[in-house]
DNA sequence: GCTTAAGATATATTATATTTTAATACACTG
DNA sequence: CAGTGTATTAAAATATAATATATCTTAAGC
């Protein structure tokens, strides 16, 4: 694991952190000199930082007005989760196929620390919301992770991130549910039952989709 | 059309321009210093608009290091295929479900400019390649741009553009082959019939693939 | 072959100048 | 007087330059 040495890569994670997470809300103007002081940074790094992040999309630059958090639209999280599908599913075909023992086991691994950790979470863990997504993510990383394709990895993962914010947006969470449909994704997937495993992972993208469509009031 | 006013804007535009088409071949260390010379422009600037490129993948940035121009590979130009024909084929089926009339006059236009100048080319007519592709762009992104959604677009020209890079990497092309396809993908996305569409279009993709993989020898 | 020192280069901050946009006040016109 | 357009001012982004520090690379010496 590669610790990030530079300040601007520091940034860079934590600046586009908050705005996963929402501590920089959508639409929010980015002042360069406030961000400055604020996350103790050279005004040059973080525009650094603020240019990398336009080009993902998670921060937009208006030319000469500077930068703002990209605003988020029921239209968008829409387009979002239909290329999340549109991806995932021919990923994890390939992954089905080509998986070797070595990605099994981490699948497995990987399944069990997110389960152990949604129990501890329906139990009234102590465990935060975001160490749960930190193995959610995991979870379906490794789901794809033996499709054979850098690109198609890299994709997945900037997609994933993107709908997070949007899941980021609602207080409440739809833990009990998704405990079940990981369980059905990781079992097909297991038995490398394709089909299957492509439907239990399609509703699970779009019941993500409609909890927060019922959940949050775009304007 | 808006023209870019900022020296960083420019820059980036002409940098990645220059990526894509061979001026700054693959691998290619990108000292800082000696492109603020080459380019004219300060070192933060410069490192603003390499930051941008590393995020779309142009540019590699190993920190500490410095910048590169990012590497090919067989393998990564295979990759990027199969990603394009994965998200134009859906892109095409909604285009042609959901374009109106507006939809279709472009599309009819951008295929006659293209037209033209491919006509223009095999009579050995004085206009640039780079024009030509121009018009290849154009009428490729006119074939989606009814898909209604502003992500599938803005992945479908990354991708264009990041396959572009390897289609100039030959000094020949396959303009005649080219010609063909093309009049057959227009002539079915005119009538709406989706499945013949997407399967001229999966075969032009093919073949531009085909055509690299034979043509250039990579290491 | 390993270590160390020197030079090159990237990283980061700060200061400054320029340019553009945004906001305000002011005058002009209907 | 209301509304519109223009000049002035303030604020903020953009761009460059100078400087300091950290890191990597190379080559010399043991």
């Amino acid at each position: 694991m590669t610790h990030s040495n530079t300040v601007g890569s520091a940034i860079y994670k934590k600046i586009k952190d908050d705005i996963i997470y929402g501590k920089l809300q959508p639409s929010t103007r980015l002042k360069l000199d406030k961000l400055s002081n604020s996350y103790s940074v050279s005004m040059s790094t973080l525009r650094e930082c603020l240019n990398r992040l336009s080009s993902e999309a998670f921060v937009s630059a208006e030319e000469q007005r500077g930068f703002f958090v990209t605003s988020i639209s029921l239209n968008d999280v829409e387009e979002i989760t239909n290329l999340r599908i549109l991806l995932k599913c021919p990923a994890l075909k390939l992954s089905l196929k080509n998986g070797d023992t070595d990605w099994e086991g981490n699948l497995v691994g990987a399944y069990h620390k997110l389960h152990t950790k949604e129990k501890e979470m329906q139990n009234g863990g102590v465990s935060t919301k975001k160490s749960l997504i930190r193995y959610d993510w995991g979870f379906h990383q490794s789901l794809i992770l033996a499709c054979n394709s850098a690109n198609l990895i890299s994709l997945h993962s900037l997609l994933y991130y993107k709908f997070l914010r949007y899941q980021m947006l609602l207080t409440s969470s739809r833990c009990s549910e998704a405990v079940n449909e990981h369980k059905k994704i990781f079992d097909s997937a297991l038995e490398r039952d394709f089909p299957k495993a492509e439907k239990e992972l399609k509703n699970h993208v779009k019941m993500g989709l409609n909890f927060i469509s019922k959940g949050y009031k775009f304007n």
